[in-house]
DNA sequence: GTCTATACATGGATAGAC
DNA sequence: GTCTATCCATGTATAGAC
């Protein structure tokens, strides 16, 4: 059934890239992660770039359905920070991150990939702008700060950190606990008192002209 | 000459990785940049893996020396972050932060590779962690900030936001502004009045707590 | 829709002349 | 140290049988 090879396909084309990475991501080991025959990535997609085009698609889709509704009843930014933490350790072990790290190095230099791979990380970073927004608008910080901008600052740095990972684990790990402790520090802002929080705002205004 | 054709070999790599990615990286496509013959690859280096991890390291430390004199002369968050964004459009143009994710992208399945790689970013981490321990360390933020993870969790970032610039410049600036705008955040509170400073350091001690 | 076979290009690596 | 020539593996893509 043509159905069933496609998707074999596109599962195949996101497996391998986790494990060979995109300098090794061919049709012929697509195909073997498939479990199907080598000329049906051509019957099906035409050429390697559709294929890859289209599993990228295919790979964020699936992974940002499982969070939509869950993130839509967030409301602080402490809760974000908790959800965001299970949602980083679930994405790291389905290879998500590592997926689009791959999928961006070879669209640096691949035009038909670049839009394809866009598209794919802007599905993610729709729902974190979301987010931001509705958490941001209700905090003394939100008249500072930029949802739109720092959704995607979010989303590009995970994709920088996971792949920091595979060559130092360590580094990474005690990256990942120095940029939480700075959201912490954000959600504290949050809970200021009244006074305090004036003081801050005032300061702020006064510098943050740019 | 031999360290002529060595060094030729080098910057080849160099440039083949910003212009073709590590995909399309090969013995034939450096000694083609390089202007030599494709054998002396082997000559000279052994294999292609010993070749890009020495390409890696010669870039990063050629890079790195031109900041470090200026790095140790700064002292404040808001010297560092003009600072910030005069190298980071300097090593832009050079490609230099293209080459680490194109060698992190390979990395991450090539075992050889990853050392060498965690190295070369390593020479940027260790500069950057060395101004933020002295900037932080004047700072009422410093108290609630880890120098050493922050260095890794901002070279990592840039990577990433590297990366996303190469599908979608928009977006990418639109994150670099949106960071510089939490940045300038940060030195807002360096500058703020004792109470306020007072104030605020109560609360975090009390909720940065992990 | 799927398979085998095949053409044709590219890439890693080595041998041996110069 | 450098060049030519070459081997062999891998990769994209197509033709044609089933």
């Amino acid at each position: 059934m043509s159905a069933g090879t496609k998707e074999k396909l596109l599962e195949g084309a996101l497996t391998t890239l986790v494990e060979q990475g995109i300098a090794k991501t061919s049709a012929r080991s697509i195909a073997a992660a498939a479990g199907v025959n080598q000329a049906l990535v051509f019957y099906h997609f035409g050429s390697m770039d559709e294929l890859l085009a289209a599993a990228c698609r295919h790979g964020a889709e699936q992974r940002v359905a499982r969070y939509r509704d869950r993130l839509q009843r967030i409301g602080t930014l402490a809760e974000l920070l908790e959800f965001g933490r299970e949602m980083h350790a679930q994405e790291r072990q389905a290879g998500t991150v590592a997926i689009l790290g791959q999928l961006l190095a070879g669209a640096q230099t691949h035009p038909r990939l670049a839009p394809a791979t866009a598209a794919g990380l802007e599905l993610w970073i729709v729902e974190i702008e979301k987010v931001l927004t509705r958490v941001l608008a209700a905090s003394p910080l939100g008249e500072f700060t930029d949802p739109t901008g720092l959704a995607r600052a979010v989303a590009a740095s995970f994709v920088g950190l996971e792949l920091y990972e595979g060559v130092d684990p360590g580094g990474a790990e005690r990256a990942l606990d120095a940029l939480e402790q700075l959201a912490v520090l954000a959600a504290a802002v949050d809970e200021l008192g009244p006074v305090a929080q004036r003081a801050v705002r005032h300061r702020l205004r006064r510098t943050a002209r740019r």
